[in-house]
DNA sequence: AGCGCCTACCGCCAGC
DNA sequence: AGGCTGGCGGTAGGCG
């Protein structure tokens, strides 16, 4: 077995409570290169023992839970992912994400990764996100000039984020700034300011808030805006996309 | 379902 | 010269 994954969700709980899934988990994790979990199944990971006195991250909805019940791990509540040795641990549901693009990096090298990256219309290293991952992305961003507008963009989407606000933060001319964002990124601003907002979106849909709230406070215009820029990224509507993502 | 208008983008060029 | 900056305007494309 190369990768062991531990999902979280509902059911872990109970997983928790169950030897003949412990055993079975344990049993696997042994051989296994690598042993990970995506948002609460590091309760499953703990439960086994397997995280003890090694740094991890879960979902920050039960991080209290999880330092109490677990005070052996010695958990960080913060970044999207933690790596420990050959175990890794990593935040709510779409961190497994970013999660998975570290395998990609970590066994295929930072190219491969960038490119996975891009395909799946995801920022490689999250704005806003740890530093402690960015050894992958030295290569979408060889500067870090702009990751402070990222992180603001990323707090903010509903703010004025055009073109002329953009430069005005970075204390740029709209031309330069403009010039310079496409060669510190790949991308214009426009562009990454829609893929901010669209993963801002996405992240409220997955916790099945309303359509017509979400585009508000993500920066769309309308929901019908909203509506194109899912497909255009996505190829999806948020509608259809909250129904498939969406927590029960 | 379609379209007018506005914005983003970028080539061009003049200045530093 | 050679590079960088920033204003201008044409065009394409998306918002409403």
């Amino acid at each position: 077995l190369d990768t062991l994954i531990i999902p979280g969700g509902r059911g872990i709980d109970a997983a928790c409570g169950d030897p003949a899934l412990l055993a079975w988990s344990r049993a696997r994790s042994a051989p296994a290169r690598r042993v990970a979990s995506v948002c609460s199944g590091a309760f499953l990971l703990a439960a086994l023992g397997l995280l003890d006195g090694r740094r991890a991250v879960t979902h920050w909805h039960r991080c209290a839970e999880f330092a109490r019940r677990f005070p052996a791990v010695r958990l960080d509540p913060d970044p999207i992912f933690i790596q420990d040795g050959h175990i890794w641990t990593s935040a709510g549901i779409t961190a497994g994400i970013d999660l998975a693009l570290a395998f990609v990096e970590a066994d295929l090298g930072a190219p491969a990764a960038l490119a996975v990256a891009r395909q799946l219309v995801v920022f490689l290293k999250r704005p806003g996100g740890q530093a402690q991952f960015s050894a992958a992305l030295s290569l979408q961003q060889r500067d870090d000039r702009f990751e402070r507008l990222h992180a603001w963009i990323a707090e903010r989407p509903a703010a004025d984020l055009s073109v002329p606000a953009l430069a005005a933060f970075v204390g740029m001319s709209e031309r330069s700034f403009v010039r310079a964002y496409r060669r510190a990124t790949g991308s214009t601003p426009a562009k990454a300011v829609e893929r901010l907002r669209v993963e801002a979106a996405r992240r409220m849909l997955e916790e099945n808030r309303p359509v017509k709230q979400t585009a508000a406070q993500c920066g769309f215009g309308s929901e019908e805006t909203m509506r194109r820029a899912f497909l255009r990224l996505l190829g999806s509507t948020p509608a259809a996309y909250r129904e498939r993502f969406a927590a029960a």
